[in-house]
DNA sequence: CTTGACCTTCCCGTTACAGGAAGCCCCATA
DNA sequence: TATGGGGCTTCCTGTAACGGGAAGGTCAAG
């Protein structure tokens, strides 16, 4: 197979195939033209792949994942740790999501949204957060610094 | 103001307020040695930065939403919109993770963790997820797709 | 033989900084 | 006065995970 066959296989862009070769991921074949040639194999590691990155794994886990998957005698704690570390990642960044939502929403329903210079949501991002809370409600809200 | 008092006031690193007036949100003056003299409206920016970030504005957001800031003859439907572009985005982001956390801890409730080497995880990853499906329940679940 | 679709490598750009080197500057103390 | 220890400066490199595009070789069809 060329790459353009196992890239429509796998559902990864060409580019992003070399890219695996390039840091290790997968070995194809050479072809005597210097066309890569893929196996069958290198088609499951690459759909391996495709999936794992599409659950947020990280490039480094997927190594980790794929070794795992290719030894026989691995330890299913061994990917579940893995899967684990990776889920507990996935929860701190939507606590972190939903804490900006929160006060965003708050900032953006509070302001009138019209043709006026008054905004809250200026000087809430000016004085500190919230702006204007509205008693006991939210549980929480206000501060998040997250990379989004 | 030197760039340490800055930092400290603002909670933003010294290295990000450099960064900050390489791209020119702010534009400090310079003190004869050469050192950055920050006056009170550097700070003001900065600290307006430093919350816009933390509630994860991008950098090209924080310089519109800065620009409105300090055009006094705004319109805070202009603000408001730009809100409410991110706030979609970061809406997005939670869906996306939260279809990630349900497939990936829906694996890992299958998976038993020990010794042995089966693994649903793995196998889930190999042949097209979810591996298992145990009646209608969760709503989304299998399909992500997002950087994380 | 030519055209067009493949394939190759190589290099730059992305986001928002962090780390660190090399080298001034300033103040306090011995 | 020398010396130390913080500051401060610029500049360069690296990060994650590729995408875009250039320059050029290859292959099958007409």
């Amino acid at each position: 197979m060329n790459i353009k066959d196992v890239a429509q296989r796998s559902g990864l862009p060409a580019k992003t195939i070399r890219y695996y070769e390039e840091i290790g991921l997968i070995r194809p074949l050479r072809a005597t033209n210097g066309y890569r040639a893929f196996r069958e194999s290198d088609l499951h590691k690459l759909t391996f792949l495709s999936r794992a990155r599409s659950l947020g794994f990280s490039i480094e886990d997927c190594r980790t994942l794929l070794a795992l998957y290719e030894d026989d005698s691995r330890a299913s704690a061994d990917v579940k740790a893995v899967a684990n570390a990776h889920l507990a990642r996935i929860a701190e960044k939507i606590a972190g999501l939903r804490a900006m939502e929160a006060t965003l929403s708050h900032l953006i329903s509070a302001c009138a949204g019209d043709a006026r210079p008054d905004c809250p949501i200026l000087s809430g991002l000016e004085t500190g957060l919230p702006a204007g809370a509205e008693g006991p409600e939210g549980a929480q809200c206000c501060g998040a610094s997250q990379r989004v």
